[in-house]
DNA sequence: CGAAAAACGTTATATCATAACAATTGGATT
DNA sequence: AATCCAATTGTTATGATATAACGTTTTTCG
């Protein structure tokens, strides 16, 4: 077998990335599934919406518009907020991206073939960003509401903590 | 019996308020807490910081700081930003508010008496909030980010959606 | 093609929040 | 009571995030 970079699904649906996964296929990846999600719902994936989700899939890390615009300037002269911001919503209606409520920052969907409002797992010290899917919390969260009559519309789950890497450097 | 004026605590734990509660009393509650958490903690709940509590407390919904800001400045003529969100931010840290991420916004805390981070759920229409404290979801949250080496720090949890009483009166 | 819709450009401004430093106040100690 | 220190507040400026409004270009599709 090959030692290999990592870049099994598991790491996407659960975890945070291994430290030398193989990202330039993460990018690769998401752009993919964004074409793929976009020709099957006949919306348009445009240069500069493309670009933006690359952009957010530089890196594991939540990232604020202005630093998306920042970066988009250097390429592209025209850029302003709305720019940025138009391309943002687009993706997050998609589904592409979700929005951290709790940073005013976007982070890249690892499954975006079903909308649905994530769950974070935010590290303090490296920003890294882990999305679960955890069907319990949600689950619970709902029938919380119901007994209580109240539908849920979207849920907006970001826990920030220590992530595993991380405490082991602090204790180190 | 008397019929009276709903103030029952249990309302304050987990539902909407009643249409028809008591509200002067919530106010009065809250800030007789404040006092006694702050005497307690020998904090000191200045003049200032009391009336923002009060006006926070004003209704069951989130306000904005610079909401916050235009009342107090009808009856304080320097106020600044800083100072509503110097406010803010002593409250956050006693435990006598929570800051709605989602909404930029903060709502009056009904258990102070131990520090916690909320569960809400907001609604879409009337945008009243309800805080829950639900064990479950908590701890579900915590063991599933245990198994992945997560140490929790804080949970923010919002549930936007609707309420039974707006769900009623958008069917009727 | 030509009309309508979608996307984008451009300018201005709204909204939320903090930095930095000066002035004042509250409360403990002499 | 006078003094001192720390906490609080005043004041000005600015940073950070986000949207409104309207005109122009591009794309789509009959």
């Amino acid at each position: 077998m090959m030692p290999a970079k990592q870049s099994s699904p598991d790491f996407k649906k659960s975890q945070f990335p291994a430290k030398n996964h193989d990202h330039g296929r993460c990018i690769d990846d998401a752009v993919a599934a964004a074409e793929a999600l976009c020709a099957r719902k006949g919306l348009r994936l445009t240069k500069i919406r493309r670009r933006v989700l690359e952009m957010v899939w530089q890196g594991h890390n939540p990232v604020g518009a202005y630093e998306l615009l920042d970066r988009l300037r250097d390429e592209h002269k025209g850029a302003a907020p709305p720019t940025v911001y138009r391309a943002l919503e687009f993706l997050l209606d998609c589904g592409l991206i979700h929005r951290i409520e709790s940073l005013n920052a976007y982070v890249g969907c690892g499954t975006p073939d079903h909308l649905h409002s994530g769950q974070f797992l935010i590290c303090r010290h490296c920003k890294r960003i882990a999305e679960l899917s955890d069907d319990t919390i949600s689950e619970t969260i709902r029938s919380r509401a119901d007994r209580l009559g109240f539908a849920v519309q979207r849920q907006t789950i970001e826990i920030l903590g220590d992530c595993a890497d991380c405490r082991r450097s602090q204790t180190a």
